[in-house]
RNA sequence: GCCGUGUUGGUCAACCGGUUAAGACGCCUCCCUUUCACGGAGGAAUAACGGGUUCGAUUCCCGUACAUGGUACCA
């Protein structure tokens, strides 16, 4: 086998969808595991969709992934240009070729004609209109006309299209890794337009001579595709051969975890989660659509769970780094079935990862998500230990703010309802007793001052669970966090018997 | 409508003709913990339907149903 090199084409036209991150993997995988290289073209052929700033922002996102790119408009390489804009002179010459051959013919209807015609088609109840052998000889082409009507139309600086001509008795047959053999019949693939009257060439015709020139060895594309292969196998067959073709995988599409369809960026407003790999910002409307990393995802976990999405390995492991990933990787264990997205195992992964990753690997993301909320880390070894103690309660990244905050901070509000049903004088002077007791011991250390607790309560009367709770209160303000004499230990001494203090006066109103 | 693709618990899924039909998420119960989690032990829950083929079908074939994608001078 030749080389391997695979693409992703993403279009600048906006964020970076959840199952275009897992093309982008599964290209990725496919790659590292068989040696090639990964190819990032960007496929700008759409000028009203384009939109700014959108290819940098996928670029940022593949880095955040940790995806490295061997070729693209920011590496380079040697099939440069890597953006189709800029190539565009390049598949003028292909479309005149496919002419010169009978393969394609211009077509001088103009968009507004094709769609009258499209809605008189649909009054009459007769399916949507395709513009292929059936009725292009009725239409306003080249093949129509003679060739003296097309030079003139074409000399006059008519608008045109360039269409490809679909022999619609013939049988398109190809080998999808992930479907197998597969058939179409001609009959049923339209005239598509290759090249626009803008002179930009359509995706179909731009990824056939992109693919061809970058020498791309297997073509991994979302399932939505399909229904246009039997062009693009067209477009191979009479312009470079079929032996030089990419092997083709569709891939199965991530969908909406509730109804039905493909899941889109609207699902993830309305479902509350996020869609995009990071926040993305449209200018045209100036709104931020949130991302996984900015919710607290890490890229690990977000590779993982999408990889998990379409893929497994057939063994139990579900935990996977990107490089155990590459190791186990094989496209016959791609499903074909299409996979509802479900954000609470998308949680899930990322627990596991905050849990498998070392602290340092997070720290700093955590540190700025905590200077956000005005708590700035002055002790890197006190923050660390903190990090520890805390994380096996985080699924998010954000979530250590609230599981780590009152280690920094004393709280300014109390669960009082917790308290204050049973809570009286006994237990206010424990307290008062408590603070005595801590002020005599030499080590604050948390078994000590669990002994000396239980010593304290038991000696007046009161069953220590019941003061357990209370303290929980008094150095977190809420019922969560580890257990109350780490805390107590962790946050020192004289903040401990402050904030008994602080709480004491409270619970007492 | 037409064309394509698909269909194992609520979700992700294993099995590639013979299984008590794995495992994970989620859910429920119990234990641990007088907090919240983690963890541990259990539990409920699945082969769309109908025909074939076969000694035997969840597995292969054909229909039907349903889902999904395409049907653009968007990708």
């Amino acid at each position: 086998m030749s080389k391997v090199r695979v693409r992703f084409a993403p279009s600048p036209t906006g964020g970076l969808h959840l199952g275009g991150v897992r093309t982008v993997l599964f290209n990725y995988l496919f790659a590292k595991k068989n040696g090639g290289e990964f190819i990032v073209r960007v496929e700008d052929t759409d000028q009203a969709r384009f939109v700014q700033g959108a290819e940098e922002y996928i670029f940022d996102c593949l880095t955040w992934c940790g995806i490295k790119v061997d070729e693209s408009v920011i590496t380079g390489g040697p099939f440069a240009p890597y953006r189709q804009s800029e190539r565009k002179e390049l598949y003028k010459t292909y479309a005149d070729k496919l002419i010169a051959d009978g393969h394609a013919y211009y077509a001088f209807d103009t968009p507004e004609e094709i769609e009258t015609m499209r809605e008189k088609r649909k009054a009459e109840g007769s399916g949507s209109l395709q513009y292929d052998a059936g009725i292009r000889l009725h239409m306003n082409n080249s093949l129509r006309l003679v060739p003296q009507e097309t030079q003139a139309l074409l000399d006059a600086g008519t608008p045109y299209v360039i269409r490809i001509k679909v022999e619609p008795s013939e049988t398109i047959s190809f080998t999808d890794m992930i479907r197998g053999e597969l058939h179409f019949e001609n009959a049923n693939v339209d005239d598509k337009v290759l090249m626009k009257a803008d002179g930009m060439p359509t995706y179909h015709l731009a990824v056939v001579v992109d693919d061809y020139l970058m020498k791309i060895s297997h073509a991994f594309r979302g399932e939505e595709w399909l229904p246009s292969a039997p062009v693009h196998i067209l477009l191979w067959k009479h312009l470079f051969g079929l032996d030089a073709m990419p092997q083709w995988a569709h891939l199965p599409l991530i969908l909406k975890p509730d109804g039905n369809g493909k899941l889109s960026k609207r699902d993830g407003d309305r479902l509350g989660f996020p869609v995009y790999a990071m926040d993305w910002r449209d200018p045209k409307i100036n709104e931020v659509t949130k991302g996984f990393k900015e919710l607290g995802f890490l890229p690990e976990a977000f590779l993982n769970m999408l990889a998990m999405l379409g893929w497994n390995p057939g063994t139990e492991q579900e935990i996977f780094t990107i490089k155990e990933l590459i190791e186990a990787f094989s496209i016959d264990r791609v499903n074909k079935a299409g996979a509802k997205f479900d954000f609470e195992k998308a949680k899930w992964f990322n627990h596991q990862w905050i849990q498998k990753l070392p602290i340092s690997s997070y720290q700093l993301q955590v540190k700025k998500l905590l200077a956000k909320q005005e708590i700035i880390i002055t002790d890197d070894i006190y923050f660390e230990k903190v990090l520890n103690l805390v994380k096996e309660r985080c699924t998010l990244l954000s979530d250590f703010y609230e599981q780590a905050g009152y280690f920094f901070k004393a709280p300014i509000t109390w669960d009082v309802d917790a308290v204050k049903p049973k809570w009286n004088d006994d237990k206010n002077n424990f307290f008062i007793g408590f603070i005595e007791v801590i002020k005599k011991q030499a080590n604050f250390i948390a078994t000590d001052m669990e002994i000396s607790f239980k010593a304290l309560a038991t000696e007046k009367n009161i069953k220590p669970g019941e003061l357990q709770l209370p303290m929980r209160i008094m150095l977190v303000g809420s019922k969560f966090g580890p257990a109350v004499f780490d805390i107590a230990e962790m946050i020192g001494k004289d903040e401990t018997i402050s904030r008994i203090q602080k709480a004491l006066s409270v619970f007492e109103n």
